[in-house]
RNA sequence: GGGUGAUUAGCUCAGCUGGUUAGAGCGUCACAUUGACAUUGUGAAGGUCACUGGUUCGAGUCCAGUAUCACCCACCA
């Protein structure tokens, strides 16, 4: 062995951010770039995918290093592949989610408010922030290896991205997709902003069902959980086809003042989304506090008033308005309720109380339960049909079509069910925000003017709409608005648009997913990617949500600076199948690590016990043979899993090969055999096969050996199929003999030392070569070879040499078996396989079976039969063997 | 209320359009180890494929039902 300086463990800290400036500095991330190197040839096609942008909310946590993990993987595959691949970073400004969390931090430190500053310092504050955010997140996407193009970066709030929110917002509003509106939206009292429904988040709790009557000689009894929005009631909506109550529709019915609060007029209506079969069978309908109640109020327009005449009787501040009446206004919801539940029951209007379960939304951003109410917001009009081609469409059917056309696959098919089924219930979307944190709405009033455009009008005395957008406005535009649109004469829109794929987690199917489809369909009529992968949710070990109160979170960057970037990289994508949720555990991490640890160790073996050569790898034994094949499968086998996104499906095959064929079969043999050119080329293959998915270690070791040309192995060709070797000529019939005892001997997971010193048990001769092995499992293999004839048996002592042509067995016998368990064992399974064989020639000589099975079923059957007997001529004649 | 997924070894999961005796990793136990690697190697033990029916020559796989768990959606007020 040759002194080598290779430490003997891998450290991933004195590699990995040396690594990555020299990748960075290479520009290689970038496509344009690559071809002007000459590594990616200008007619290939091209793979393009945008990075979800993180929130600059603070750190990444471990759901982005999985999202990060499969995307570079799958990236730096596409780019040795030599396509033209284009990944763009970027982060999101996130409106509410930053804006709460920077007034978080201004409460806790400074003891203020958003109001102790005027709008723009507060802004700059928050630009402060972000910035800052976005600079931690730039170094934790680096830290994790991943190859973006940063010379494209974007960030959901620069002002080429404000450019594009602009033109998006004004061409909807041209077409009356966006309008202003007064109707119910999800207001949060506590964050003093909308939400839209999508950022509701459902809890169950429990709640009173009250019946009771607006007044005692009201005919008809209503159920609510919510008694104090009664207060606001103009209707009562009966199934239309409900017998008892029929003889009402159309009355109008006065209550000079309910619950000691306003007067009411109540319309009778007849509506078939009311159950009959619920509570009294009719329902008290409040169009300003409730979206569902605020259908049936558009349904009934004609019929019904939308309140008492007044305002809504719950206000922005989240107590009771006037308009409830002296008695409640001022009261909080909750007080006011027990004051209504107080009143009707002294009333003697109160029928019944029952506790029921109850789902009520909350705003997952500050968690308080959201209060429905109406008030002037921005919406965008997912049922409105414009023209398009020649053929009225709605969004919602643009955004169905995108997908039922095929244009847009989801992985996992199954999500593309969950995806319809919430278009069909989707609502109009609330896209103003009443924070100052984002892009604030393109509108300019003046008196009784209004002006949408995409700069400021000229002119004096111009105020521009105070609002600004849902987050998910701007993002929805990310595919494209990152690639220069609205210019879309822009090089980059024109060469990546449609991408090719997007990643992200199925939690943002709807949030994010769904708006790009929208998005861009209506603004390109083009689908904004071919492909959505939808990966799963991170969980601890024991399949819990990471969160802070559980206290189990992993931080992405302790993992990377104790157990390296391709640890967990690995960890993260190993079992991570499309929609499935990954289980991340530290012994999993070390498990990877340890992998890690010994591609390096097979490095520092092939520096130390083989030489570089000019000599062209060549195949010169069955072993090699077998390698070679066995890898040029492999290969295969990855690309396929590659293509189709199985990431985990080809790391796994990647790792058996590596440990099992590679490192613990063929590296011994090598030491004997010592065909250096072809180790090298191998191991050269491997590393290339593992650099997506462990790019550090593959490029350290690339950076010590030099196995190939190229600058990089990030750059390094993709080893295809066809580079197989050649086979070595001559060499058919014994070889492929040996092939098949050494595929054996893989498949019963067997190793072969080739110490003689050792008790090894079966010596197989090839040629001048000897390859010693101890399993008696490989009996079966050398039995294989025994059917084809030539038992000898005497040299050496002990043993029995069996010969197949040029190939010679030694069989230790004493050494190896117990004469009698083998039999008996030999005995037993050739027994089985003669039932075996009964069970097929039963199964073939069966009419029905034979009738109705398809043929390549019965011709596997024959197949089978054939083996089978095979086998069993194999194992009388081990049988045959031992006894003599 | 509607929907989706899961249920296979102690744990985590593979198992493709049905086809021999259901596989792997981790863990456990035994053994080995001056050797590229103890972040190692060889081997062993370990399963009524949740349950009940059905289809079939044949079911872990297909169908129906049941149970348990998880998630998503929702206009029972």
């Amino acid at each position: 062995m040759k002194e080598i300086d290779i430490p003997k463990n891998y450290d991933a800290k004195t590699w990995e951010d040396a690594l990555y400036q020299k990748w960075k500095e290479s520009g290689l991330f970038d496509p344009d770039t690559c071809i002007q190197a000459g590594i990616t040839d200008e007619s290939r096609p091209t793979f393009s995918i945008v990075l979800p942008p993180p929130n600059v909310t603070g750190r990444l946590h471990v759901g982005h290093a999985a999202m990060l993990a499969i995307e570079d993987t799958i990236v730096r595959y596409h780019r040795m592949k030599g396509d033209r691949t284009l990944w763009i970073p970027g982060t999101d400004h996130a409106a509410v989610a930053t804006q709460s969390k920077v007034e978080d931090i201004l409460w806790k430190e400074e003891k203020k408010t958003r109001y102790d500053f005027s709008r723009e310092d507060f802004l700059a504050r928050l630009a402060a922030f972000a910035k800052e955010s976005r600079s931690d997140i730039r170094h934790q996407i680096e830290k994790l290896g991943s190859s973006v193009d940063w010379s494209r970066e974007a960030y959901t709030l620069d002002s080429e991205r404000s450019l594009a929110v602009r033109t998006a917002f004004k061409r909807m509003y041209d077409d009356g997709l966006i309008y202003r509106g007064y109707r119910t939206v999800n207001w949060s009292v506590k964050g003093q902003s909308t939400c839209s429904d999508d950022e509701l988040e459902h809890i169950d709790r429990k709640a009173t069902l009250s019946t009771f009557r607006y007044s005692k000689d009201f005919p008809i009894a209503i159920a609510t959980t919510r008694p104090e929005t009664k207060l606001g009631d103009t209707a009562v909506a009966i199934h239309p086809d409900d017998e008892r109550y029929k003889k009402y529709i159309g009355k109008v019915f006065d209550i000079p003042s309910f619950a000691g609060g306003p007067a009411l007029s109540i319309t009778i209506i007849a509506d078939a989304m009311v159950d009959p079969a619920f509570g009294t069978g009719a329902v008290g309908i409040t169009p300003a506090h409730s979206h569902t109640d605020y259908d049936v109020y558009l349904r009934h327009k004609e019929e019904i008033r939308f309140t008492q005449g007044g305002e809504a009787v719950i206000g922005q501040d989240g107590r009771m308005t006037d308009s409830a009446g002296k008695k409640y206004a001022g009261l909080s919801v909750a007080d006011a309720r027990a004051k209504v539940i107080d009143s009707i029951r002294t009333e003697g209007l109160l029928e019944k109380e029952e506790a029921v379960d109850q789902t009520v939304g909350t705003s997952d951003r500050f968690k308080d339960v959201v209060e429905v109410i109406p008030m002037q917001q921005w919406f965008i009009d997912v049922n409105k049909t414009f023209s398009r081609n020649g053929r009225e469409v709605s969004l919602k059917e643009l955004m169905r079509e995108s997908v039922s056309s095929g244009r847009v696959t989801i992985l996992p098919e199954r999500f593309t069910r969950t995806y319809f089924h919430w278009i069909e219930n989707l609502r109009d979307w609330c896209i103003s925000r009443q924070i100052w944190f984002g892009h604030q709405i393109p509108v300019w009033y003046r008196n009784d003017e209004i002006f949408c455009g995409v700069d400021a009008p000229s002119g004096e005395g111009w105020r521009q709409d105070e609002d600004t957008l849902d987050t998910w406005f701007s993002s929805g535009l990310w595919t494209f608005s990152t690639l220069g649109w609205p210019d879309r004469e822009a090089k980059d829109f024109k060469t990546y648009h449609p991408t090719t794929l997007l990643e992200t987690g199925y939690d943002i199917l709807f949030f994010w997913v769904a708006r790009m489809i929208l998005m861009s369909e209506y603004l390109l009529e083009a689908n904004p990617f071919d492909t959505v992968y939808l990966h799963g949710l991170v969980r601890d070990a024991e399949g819990r949500k990471m969160s802070k109160s559980l206290g189990n979170i992993i931080d992405p960057l302790d993992v990377t600076e104790t157990h390296g970037a391709d640890a967990l990289r690995i960890a993260l994508l190993s079992g991570a199948t499309p929609g499935n949720d990954v289980k991340l555990s530290e012994e999993k991490i070390l498990a990877m690590r340890n992998f890690t640890n010994k591609l390096w160790n097979l490095s520092r073996y092939v520096a130390a016990m083989s030489s570089p050569s000019s000599e062209k790898p060549q195949v010169k034994s069955d072993a090699d043979r077998y390698i070679i094949d066995t890898l040029s499968f492999i290969q295969a086998s990855v690309t396929a899993h590659l293509e189709k996104y199985e990431l985990s499906l080809a790391a796994e095959e990647l790792r058996e090969f590596t440990w099992s064929d590679f490192a613990d079969w063929y590296v011994e043999v090598h030491k004997i055999e010592k065909n250096d050119a072809l180790l090298r080329q191998v191991f050269d293959t491997l590393l290339r096969l593992w650099h997506p998915f462990m790019p550090f270690v593959t490029e350290a070791i690339h950076e010590t050996l030099h196995l190939n040309q190229s600058p990089f192995l990030m750059v390094a060709p993709w080893p295809h199929r066809e580079e197989k070797l050649p086979a070595k000529p001559g060499a058919e019939a014994p070889f492929e003999l040996l092939k098949d005892v050494i595929i054996k001997i893989r498949n019963v997971r067997s190793i072969y030392r080739i110490d003689p010193t050792r008790n090894m048990r079966i010596g197989v001769r090839a040629g001048s070569e000897t390859i010693l092995v101890n399993n008696k499992a490989v009996l079966e293999a050398i039995a294989h070879i025994d059917a084809i004839e030539n038992i000898g048996s005497d040299t050496p002592e002990n043993a029995v040499l069996i010969q197949a042509g040029t190939l010679q067995i030694f069989l230790y016998l004493d050494d190896v078996i117990d004469k009698e368990q083998e039999l008996a064992r030999l005995n037993k399974e050739l027994e089985e396989t003669l039932k075996y064989i009964e069970g097929i020639k039963a199964r073939l000589s069966n009419r029905a079976f034979m009738d109705r099975a398809p043929e390549h079923v019965t011709q596997a059957e024959q197949s089978k039969l054939e083996t089978a007997q095979e086998k069993a001529r194999e194992l009388e004649s081990w049988i045959r063997v031992i006894l003599t």
